[in-house]
DNA sequence: CAGTTGTGGCAACAGTCGTTCACTGACTCT
DNA sequence: AGAGTCAGTGAACGACTGTTGCCACAACTG
């Protein structure tokens, strides 16, 4: 008790993070199918077998990239699907919310992008349920919203990821403009937040 | 004259063919950027160094493969945004045609979904340019409509790469359950159907 | 029928890869 | 203070990678 403990777990968890932040980087350039398990211990600076203390496979890090990506996300989505307001008010600050996590967190956006439809299937099923979550979380803010009155729950879910794949999209098209102009950033904007008040517009209408 | 000219040719086309199709395949359980050039000859049963006869790289292939599944695809975008009828109808027939075009080219659909956000540039890119090609053609094809009338060409545009992205979408959710029940399928048909109405909905009121 | 063209095969190059085993040495518990 | 735990090391394994120069031989040209 009296040797101060956790000295141990806190340099473990250092280099795990090392990891994850070197594979991160590395991936901005190639998918998750192509990493090799030493390429990221190289660009660490450990040995190749430090890797196995922490990671089952590079198929395992991968999961602990999208825990670390999409996890921590839940909060930013409340917030955005619970902001209260005119509708297009809301769609304003969802738009502006989406571009600043991006221009914040690149190569996480980068990573769940791609390894989406990647070629990794237990990284593709950890994305899919973080974002039927996501989904879900969206649905139920929806159904406290007076605009969704008479709504059935099928219809509900429909558009909540509806919503989450625009989100995405969204997002995607914010990383591509990253290193661009300021005003081809203001183009993208614009864009996402109209495509926003379309699907916006129809659900006002959808029960006519 | 009096010898058949061509066989060279046909012999050379065959063998691209079917290093295309190798490829296509080794694809469906990983990404581009870890397709190996050996990987793929090994597959075809013919030398390493025969690839260099048909393609400079494992990338060059994908640009190759994105023109084989992309670029006969006009004719069928074409028929699916010209079609007569009522909004709902023409949904339908969307949608319907778009499982029919995921359960013919499967690997197809896989591919461009899953390379369009892929680690190798290249490729990214002549999928974006395809897909830009569509939406201009669907923008082109929505200018005639006369629900279109008084929106401006960059609403036009937007809502274009919106139903676009809308069919990339649909189609990766049929490619998700093509192994699946049929009643599967129908859910994802009915869903599939009801996001292309809202956003239908949401066009008809666009000038409110 | 000669001469040219070009697809594909063979062998070898210098690297890289994932994974194993026994090992060190600093931290942790009793 | 002594015993035990465990993150990280170093060497070695067999297998695989992209790329090269040279060669064979069938198909084309005149």
């Amino acid at each position: 008790m009296s040797h101060t403990p956790g000295v141990r777990q806190a340099r473990k968890r250092k280099t795990r993070q090392a990891l994850l932040d070197a594979a991160l980087g590395l991936l901005e350039e190639q998918s998750l199918s192509s990493l090799g398990l030493r390429e990221v211990t190289r660009a660490v600076g450990v040995a190749p077998t430090a890797f196995y203390r922490h990671f089952r496979s590079t198929a395992d890090l991968g999961a602990a990239l999208v825990e670390e990506a999409l996890g921590s996300l839940h909060p930013t989505i409340r917030t955005i699907v619970s902001s209260v307001g005119d509708s297009d008010l809301r769609t304003a600050r969802a738009v502006e919310l989406i571009a600043g996590h991006v221009a914040a967190h690149p190569a996480h956006v980068r990573f769940v992008a791609r390894e989406r439809h990647g070629g990794v299937q237990p990284v593709r099923e950890a994305i899919r349920e973080q974002l039927d979550l996501f989904a879900d979380e969206v649905r139920a803010a929806l159904a406290k919203d007076q605009v969704s009155a008479g709504w059935s729950d099928d219809d509900l879910l429909m558009l909540a990821h509806l919503y989450v794949d625009q989100m995405l999209i969204t997002a995607s098209l914010f990383l591509d403009a990253l290193e661009a102009s300021e005003e081809e950033r203001q183009r993208v904007t614009r864009a996402a937040t109209r495509r926003m008040r379309l699907i916006g517009i129809g659900r006002e209408h959808w029960l006519d």
